[in-house]
DNA sequence: TGCCAGGCCCTCTTTAGGGCCTT
């Protein structure tokens, strides 16, 4: 169980780089508490950039959808008041991210400084076993189904989501201890080979510092 | 002319290299 508020966000975008001229072009952020989605905030946005046509292959999304979509700038500051300062949550969080801060200083925004927190990182120490760490293939593991096509915001955000509270249930369950952003974001930060030691040692260090066995909040 | 992301992780590593993951 996750005992938090959490923003869980999805970019498209037109490439891999802002550093190379890319820009957003769909965002969606769904905020999660008490294990529930409670909301969410969606939008393409018009960066007046080309769309290439394999991101349009790949997405659906085409340069005449975004010649009617609101300007990013706009959208920027409606999802900066959604997300506020509650941790973001994503899958491959370091690309989220880095589209994150270019898109707050393109829209005169201070750089945000949210807790982050990667999927990703979370899905390679507590699925080692699968055979890749795609968003698709851990969602198909844990039984999630994309609510529409893949590679929208919205779509993927909300599968997103569901791994992350799949994956806050099991390691509530399998270890006995109460998940919180703190913890998310330590056991993404543990190495892979050591998060299992880490762990055991933060429970211990948890019960200590509360002088019984039962697990706390941090 | 040719190339063009970047951070993480693993291993045949650490004075490095290659695969993964996101669009």
């Amino acid at each position: 169980m996750l005992d938090a508020t959490c923003i869980v966000l999805d970019f498209e975008t037109t490439g891999l780089s802002p550093d190379q001229g890319d820009r957003i072009t769909e965002v969606a952020a769904i905020r999660v508490a008490n294990n529930q989605i409670l909301g969410h905030y969606t939008s393409l946005a018009n960066a007046g950039r080309g769309i290439p046509s394999f991101i349009t292959q790949l997405t659906g999304i085409s340069a005449q959808m975004i010649r009617t979509a609101p300007p990013v700038h706009q959208v920027i500051h409606e999802l900066a008041r959604f997300v506020g300062n509650d941790p973001i949550i994503a899958h491959n969080a370091s690309f989220d991210r880095k589209f994150l801060i270019a898109e707050y200083r393109y829209a005169g925004l201070a750089s945000p400084n949210n807790d982050v927190i990667c999927t990703l990182r979370l899905a390679r120490r507590l699925l080692p076993q699968l055979p890749n760490h795609k968003l698709s293939t851990i969602a198909s593991h844990l039984g999630i189904r994309f609510p529409s096509d893949a590679h929208r915001a919205e779509a993927d955000a909300r599968v997103a989501a569901g791994v992350l509270l799949a994956l806050s249930h099991r390691l509530a369950k399998q270890h006995d201890i109460t998940v919180t952003p703190d913890l998310l974001t330590r056991i993404a930060h543990w190495p892979a080979s050591q998060w299992l030691t880490r762990l055991a040692r933060y429970k211990t260090r948890v019960q200590d510092s509360t002088g019984c066995d039962t697990q706390q909040t941090v």
